[in-house]
RNA sequence: GGCAGCGUAGCUCAGUGGUAGAGCAGGGGAAUCAUAAUCCCUUGGUCGGGGGUUCAAAUCCCUCCGCUGCUACCA
């Protein structure tokens, strides 16, 4: 038996995320989860997903909440899980990186880290505010650049002038927290990750993977190895995050935390524990996770491409520093799926500026199911991708209400008139049934394939053309016009008619799962146990005749000209 | 500044050496079961500009223009 693990990146805890988070790795995750579960059954398929939650950006906006950070967590916490289900995201388990799991788990990484002699003390110089009680980070040190004179420009990088800076350059620095100028520049000690021991070994990982991988994740990767690996420093002068333990160099980093690039992709691990634990079988993780018993599983990553130097080489140097001499290694990275992004109307999505449309949002508006289709059949894959009002509505009406949601109004209204609403017993396939067998049968191995290579668009592309080629027999067939001269003809493209929805309710599902719920709720059909199949032929004769079903309301209202026009002023799109 | 990616039909995008493709939009036809929803046919592109390699270039090389991203303390 094979087995399928599935990680999407951690989405920052730091609020509700945009469709373009969303269409980079959660969503694609699940499209896929959904499909691997229905080819191996779901006991051999886990999506894992999870809360990235420390590091100073939730610090600073639990200040800004006035709340504890852990309670700013918890909440917002909270706030994504319950959104991602309400998209029908089926991950087995939504962590939270700040789970006990994920402590221990960190700590272990890094104690297996130190041990092999992968990791160092190094001291460093970095700005302390004594108003703020913090170090601060660069890009929180404001001052007047030295070369422009732009008197916000930030520690990291002068806006203005676009230079890149380090915080001693600043002319007349201050907190960007509190505006203090009672900073000072003082020496602490932090943790080092040799990572430019791992060049070769990741070099040649990567161009073993270069055939599988797509051109968008090697080409970062191979830059990041070009450029010369520089060892990373994994600690922070933080109150927030894993603490670093007491047994690593001597204490000397007592009161530090590991910086949360370090413990948010082991949290993938955490998080699987947190399901383990969850489900009463504290055992259960480690047969995803460590070698030989994960022997059997073929792991996929997803993320946008931002994330992809971190899942190329940190997260790579620190499962690979720490197998070394284990008798049980950590499971690494089969195969890495890398997304561009998704702008808003010509624009990036912002999180800060509140730019494009949210999570939240998006569901006030219209049903999961039409944001899962539009973005699948549109995914930033080959490049960055495009959200427009005016595109998004003609997609949704033009796939979703016409192709498909007439398609199964047509057959089961003219069924309901002419039949009773009984699937019909009457008349044998014929010629029409096996042009329409035929067809099926390639598009579902071309869907087939496109979904094994994570193609999302063209796979969306062959689903649609499954719909279309539901249409088209339904047109050929014309039980409309035989059943004034050949009831059982008429009788037989209704029954067709009749199993096509319920095949095709099942090959949409991994995309618009609640939609395929619907459609198979109507036919009073179980939408579990179903196995993916390319036999187009056996599925059009499985629902029996005399079987009783129901017209359903319409599946997918058409967006109206005057709905684009007012979310278009709403969301300042153009 | 450096590095990377992109620039193909009105729009959104496939296509990495062998006679330019899909969906939508536009045009024509068929059908009238259905959410006026469908199905078929079809118009449309000197593949950003220029130069080069090759029997052959959207595809490889050089150059210019435009857009985007990254640049290691953003996550």
């Amino acid at each position: 038996m094979t087995r399928v693990l599935i990680t999407s990146a951690l989405p920052y805890v730091n609020g509700v995320k945009h469709l373009g988070n969303l269409v980079g790795s959660m969503l694609p995750a699940d499209v896929f989860a959904r499909y691997q579960r229905l080819k191996l059954g779901a006991d051999n398929v886990l999506a894992i997903c999870a809360t990235d939650e420390h590091g100073a950006p939730a610090e600073i906006a639990a200040l800004e909440e006035g709340l504890p950070v852990a309670e700013y967590c918890a909440k917002w916490h909270e706030v994504q899980k319950r959104l991602g289900e309400s998209f029908h995201l089926s991950f087995d388990n939504f962590g939270r990186s700040s789970s006990p799991q994920n402590r221990e788990l960190t700590q272990e990484f890094a104690r297996a880290l130190w041990k092999n002699g992968f990791l160092e003390v190094r001291t460093t110089r970095q700005v302390y505010s004594h108003a703020d009680k913090r170090f601060l980070q660069d890009r929180f040190v404001i001052g007047t650049c030295p070369h422009c004179g732009y008197d916000r420009a930030r520690g990291d990088q002068c806006e203005n002038c676009t230079r890149v800076l380090d915080p001693t350059d600043l002319k007349s620095p201050r907190s960007a927290l509190s505006g203090s100028p009672d900073i000072e520049v003082r020496d602490t000690q932090h943790l080092f990750l040799k990572q430019s021991e791992f060049s070769d070994r990741l070099r040649a990982w990567i161009s073993s993977n270069e055939a599988r991988w797509s051109p968008l994740v090697t080409s970062i990767a191979f830059k990041w190895l070009d450029e010369g690996l520089r060892d990373r420093g994994i600690t922070r002068d933080l109150e927030w995050g894993v603490p670093v333990p007491d047994d690593i160099a001597d204490g000397a980093l007592k009161g530090k935390v590991f910086y949360v690039w370090f413990d948010a992709p082991i949290e993938y691990i955490g998080a699987t524990r947190e399901w383990a634990d969850a489900r009463g079988t504290p055992d259960a993780w480690v047969r995803w996770w460590r070698m030989p018993e994960a022997g059997d599983v073929t792991y996929f990553q997803f993320m946008g491409k931002d994330n992809v130097p971190f899942h190329t080489v940190g997260f790579p140097v620190t499962v690979l520093g720490a197998n070394e001499g284990a008798a049980h290694p950590w499971k690494l990275v089969d195969v890495i799926k890398g997304f561009n992004w998704l702008n808003y109307d010509g624009g990036k999505f912002s999180t800060s500026q509140k730019r494009g449309v949210f999570m939240d949002q998006a569901l006030e508006l219209l049903p999961a199911d039409q944001w899962r289709w539009y973005l699948m059949a549109n995914a930033p894959e080959g490049s960055d991708a495009n959200f427009t009002w005016e595109h998004f509505a003609g997609t949704v009406n033009k796939d979703l209400a016409d192709v498909l949601g007439n398609f199964v109004n047509r057959i089961l209204k003219f069924a309901t008139a002419r039949f009773e609403g009984k699937v019909p017993e009457e008349g044998a396939p014929g010629a029409a049934e096996e042009e329409l067998e035929a067809r099926l049968a390639a598009l579902i191995a071309s869907y087939t394939d496109n979904l094994e290579a994570m193609h999302f668009r063209k796979a969306c592309a062959d689903l649609r053309a499954i719909w279309v080629a539901g249409n088209e027999y339904v047109t050929v067939a014309a039980p409309w016009t035989l059943i004034k001269t050949d009831r059982a003809a008429a009788a037989t493209a209704v029954r067709t008619g009749i199993n096509l929805i319920r095949l095709i309710a099942h090959l949409s599902s991994p995309f618009i799962p609640s939609m395929s719920h619907a459609m198979l709720a109507a036919l009073r059909v179980s939408d579990s146990h179903w196995r993916w199949t390319g036999d187009a032929a056996a599925e059009l004769r499985h629902i029996r005749p005399g079987h009783v079903f129901d017209v359903p309301p319409v599946l997918v209202r058409k967006i109206e000209d005057a709905e684009i026009a007012a979310w278009q002023e709403r969301f300042g799109g153009s």
